[in-house]
RNA sequence: GGCGCCGUACCCAAGUGGUUAAGGGAGCAGUCUGCAAAACUGCGAUGCAGCGGUUCGACCCCGCUCGGCGCCUCCA
């Protein structure tokens, strides 16, 4: 039975969709003005997991992902170039699309933008109106919050505690200070939308709400997104929809953790802010690889955690990673020795469940890993006993299908340009695949060597090996070290190789 | 001022009121190997920031202290 850590109820809870086999899940998405951080990438991938275990679990996912696509910052950015507010969303919008696809994030079945929703964001105002919870001031509308009992639900907030800790200029026309726009109302130049209140832009938090209804219906099952938006965003959002049709709005809450730099939240300010194709262009591996460090380093800590963000997680996730493909590689050699055969099916069954388990307790990916940890321990220990061809397979096909809930396991090879025949004897090197697209840079360019100039080398080493010319051969793996290249070799006596 | 979170070995990181406090990375030793790598085996917190309290018993519950952080304003 899975359970969901629930921000209204501030506690683990059993879940249970309103529809059997069906799961409705709301999550805010990004403001499209300006490149992806990590912090973005987190937030995407906990609720990309979310969304592949639902499914792993069996259930139908509607999964809807908003762009924001119209508010300040994306007119200040539009000003600041000299161009339309749609260029710049189409920009960045198609640049989400770039970075979250390097991190395996898997499109939401919709994703609507808040632009192309402006009747039901104002039907949705209209109706607030209408029910006496919102009212209009010379263009603008706000909602009035002590018009709706029950705000502050989510974040845990008085209204008179958050009355204390105002420090932001108030809007003499609003009734209360914490009243939020519904509808502002625009200056010339700024993107406007007619309206019964003259023409006009959506304020943030209506346009989720407005959003969710018309894609998910009034009452819907999970709604996410990051801490921070916790308040204002959230606890706005259940005030104007639950005012809006009296019913419950979202039933589980779920907020993920912080991505931190040194302990810090990230910010602009600090300066210690780094965007998710940053990272890709710094990488010395190619994308997909690079992509799947990510995954693992942003899965090792539980989605509620805040984590810390350094060069040295990456490489620590890549050593992890390692060991993985290591084991798939030699998974892939064959050496039919059924002697362990029997064994497999009880450590798959037992990483099975433990898996599941982890992901049932809230999502716990760290576990979860922990448990993939085993699986490999074990079946590395039933490999040296011998498998059969058939049993390797169906290990790899475990790793696969429990790691595709994490979106890990799933490229071919891993540092290692695979399936490099070199024939012994012959010396002769045939390539029986290649490398993923490699489509950054690498960090020193200039020490890279080409694959051909890698095989060459080995099928040199492999013939000194055989004349029982040791020095050479040494010689040689210590000329590929230098490179990055290292040589592991096979009991047949051919060699295989990553960087 | 209000609300809340965190502090587990060299590093990352799970976890539980009561047999051995997961897992990974790094390290060390051994097996294997021409050498190496990988794999395997072994070693590694008598202790979970500190101090009190509750309890037959706490790392896990409560209180305080110290240290770090977040939200209360746009923010994943």
């Amino acid at each position: 039975m899975l359970s969901i850590y629930n921000t209204l109820t501030g506690r683990k809870e059993p879940f249970r969709s309103l529809q059997p086999k069906t799961v409705r899940m709301y999550v805010c998405g990004v403001t499209v003005y300006d490149y992806c951080h990590i912090g973005h990438a987190r937030s995407a991938l906990v609720f990309d997991v979310i969304r592949r275990y639902l499914e792993y679990s069996d259930y139908q996912v509607e999964f809807v992902k908003n762009f924001t696509d119209v508010d300040d910052k994306i007119i200040k950015r539009a000003h600041e170039r000299g161009v339309s507010c749609d260029a710049i969303t189409a920009e960045y919008i198609e640049a989400y699309y770039q970075d979250m696809g390097r991190l395996g994030i898997r499109r939401a079945t919709n994703e609507p933008k808040a632009t192309e929703h402006m009747a039901e964001i104002i039907g949705l105002v209209s109706r607030l109106i209408q029910k006496g919870l919102a009212y209009p001031v010379a263009g603008d509308v706000y909602f009035q919050v002590e018009k709706y009992q029950g705000y502050g639900r989510l974040s845990k907030r008085k209204l008179e505690d958050l009355q204390a800790g105002a420090r932001v200029e108030v809007d003499a026309r609003k009734r209360h200070p914490m009243d939020f726009a519904l509808w502002k109302s625009s200056k010339p130049g700024e993107p406007s939308w007619d309206s019964p209140w003259g023409s006009g832009r959506p304020g943030w938090h209506i346009e989720c709400s407005a959003m969710s209804m018309t894609h998910l219906g009034e009452t819907f099952d999970i709604h996410g997104g990051g801490m921070d938006l916790i308040f204002p965003h959230h606890e706005n959002e259940i005030a104007q929809s639950c005012g809006a049709t009296d019913k419950e709005f979202a039933r589980y809450w779920v907020h993920n953790g912080f991505v931190q730099i040194n302990q810090e939240k990230m910010s602009k300010s600090l300066g210690n802010f780094f965007t998710i194709r940053e990272i890709f262009e710094k990488s010395k591996w190619p994308e997909a690889e690079t992509g799947e460090m990510l995954r693992y380093f942003l899965l090792g800590t539980h989605y509620r955690s805040p984590l810390d963000f350094s060069d040295k997680s990456i490489e620590e996730a890549k050593n992890a990673l390692n060991g993985f493909y290591d084991l798939f590689k030699r998974l892939k050699e064959s050496e039919e020795r059924a002697t362990a055969d029997e064994g497999l099916m009880a450590v798959i069954e037992r990483c099975r469940v433990a898996f599941r388990e982890a992901m049932n307790d809230d999502f716990n990916t760290s576990v979860a890993i922990a448990e993939l940890q085993r699986m490999k321990s074990d079946v590395n220990k039933l490999l040296g006993q011998g498998l059969s061809t058939e049993a390797r397979k169906i290990a790899r096909e475990e790793f696969r299908s429990l790691g595709n809930n994490l979106g890990l396991f799933q490229l071919e090879k891993w540092q290692f340009i695979g399936g490099i025949v070199v024939t012994p004897g012959v010396a002769r090197v045939t390539i029986t695949s290649f490398a993923p697209t490699v489509t950054v840079s690498p960090v020193s360019p200039e020490i890279e060597l080409s694959e051909v100039q890698i095989e060459q080398q080995i099928a040199e080493r492999l013939d000194a090996k055989k004349k029982k010319n040791f020095a050479q051969a040494d010689e040689i793996r210590k000329s590929l070290a230098s490179h990055g290249i290292v040589i592991e070799d096979k009991p047949d006596g051919t060699s295989r190789w990553k960087r």
